[in-house]
DNA sequence: ACGCCAGCCTACACCCTTTAGGTTAGAACC
DNA sequence: GGTTCTAACCTAAAGGGTGTAGGCTGGCGT
């Protein structure tokens, strides 16, 4: 019985590459199995279960996310920053489908408190910085920001703007500076 | 060989239900059978397929999301419109945890043209007409209101803001807040 | 070479989806 | 009431997935 070599990591890098090719929804460890020629319950040795391999994808893609934010926002600020930022995302979304989709699930407790997760955050924050929020006001934009890039992108992804054609585009620019002018004209908290 | 007495309706509305109670993927055909108390391949004499069935659960999201729409935002204009109709989405998504997840799949053609999604538009548009946009942004306006919306949403239902305390309130207030600084200055078309 | 065990396998219980074809409840008609 | 018809129910089956238990063995360490 020839030994395949499977590693946690070999599982979860197959799964995020079946994801993007064939959709989330494709990954199941039965799928997992034939790609890698051995017996579906095989792989239990290496990933306890279905939910963990998804886990171990969402943590693969805030780091690549995360790399590719590095890329765009260095030697960038203000505006500048945010739509590179936003354009990683977009990027990101539309290139690996599969993984941008893993990113929607629940987030389980390790990948809370993963590196990755800490570097998105952080990057998200270095940008924020060009608009000079109040240290109290930080964790609603970044809130803010995820939201409206990650809603934008959860609709565009399920076609609820039609086809994608140049006024979805213009809708995303819009939307972007929509987030500028937010920003620089932040609503200060108010008695309500 | 007693009837059931069976409708598409009705195992649509079973569907909405059993979402609420257990969760969007706990509705499944078989599940819905037993709720019936028939066989699991009987229900296929009233509906194609589970998605099918998911199709219905989202059509019936839209008009009574429509229905709390309309009641939330009537005789109320400008900021007071946007507040009131974005938390008729949030009470909605929190009330009706199921229902609201269904509204997160992509439309199918029929749901799209639905008289139910032309509520939805036609309510958010009647909202954005207290801040006076050009016509030709509208469009652009009405996609950053649901990226927006939905987003802070799904990334508060899937747990990304961490427990629900009293921040994720402020940092709803402060998106709203936002968007209404936004729509506000809204920014126009920029040379690209 | 020998011993050990992680990684593979088979077997299995359980569950879901959907199609095909058979049976029958109840509506319509006489 | 009796008869006819058929939509709505049923069983059977094919196909697919999840994950546990226990057996077998490749390859590592001594």
């Amino acid at each position: 019985m020839a030994r395949a070599n499977l590693t946690p990591a070999a599982v979860i890098a197959a799964a995020a590459e079946l994801a993007d090719r064939e959709g989330f929804d494709a990954v199941s460890v039965s799928a997992l199995a034939r790609r890698f020629g051995v017996q579906t319950a095989s792989l239990y040795s290496h990933v306890r279960d279905r939910s963990a391999v998804l886990d171990g994808v969402h943590v693969l893609a805030l780091g690549e996310l995360a790399d590719r934010i590095a890329v765009a926002i260095g030697g960038r600020s203000g505006r500048d920053a945010l739509v590179a930022l936003a354009a990683a995302h977009r990027a990101y979304a539309r290139e690996c489908p599969g993984r941008w989709a893993a990113l929607q699930r629940p987030a389980a407790a390790s990948t809370v408190r993963s590196a990755a997760a800490a570097r998105v955050v952080a990057l998200n924050l270095a940008m924020l910085r060009g608009y000079r929020l109040p240290e109290t006001e930080l964790v609603h934009a970044t809130r803010l920001l995820g939201a409206t890039v990650n809603g934008f992108l959860a609709l565009e992804a399920n076609g609820s703007f039609g086809h994608r054609d140049p006024a979805t585009d213009d809708s995303w620019h819009r939307a972007i500076d929509a987030l500028d002018v937010a920003f620089r004209h932040w609503p200060a908290e108010r008695n309500s």
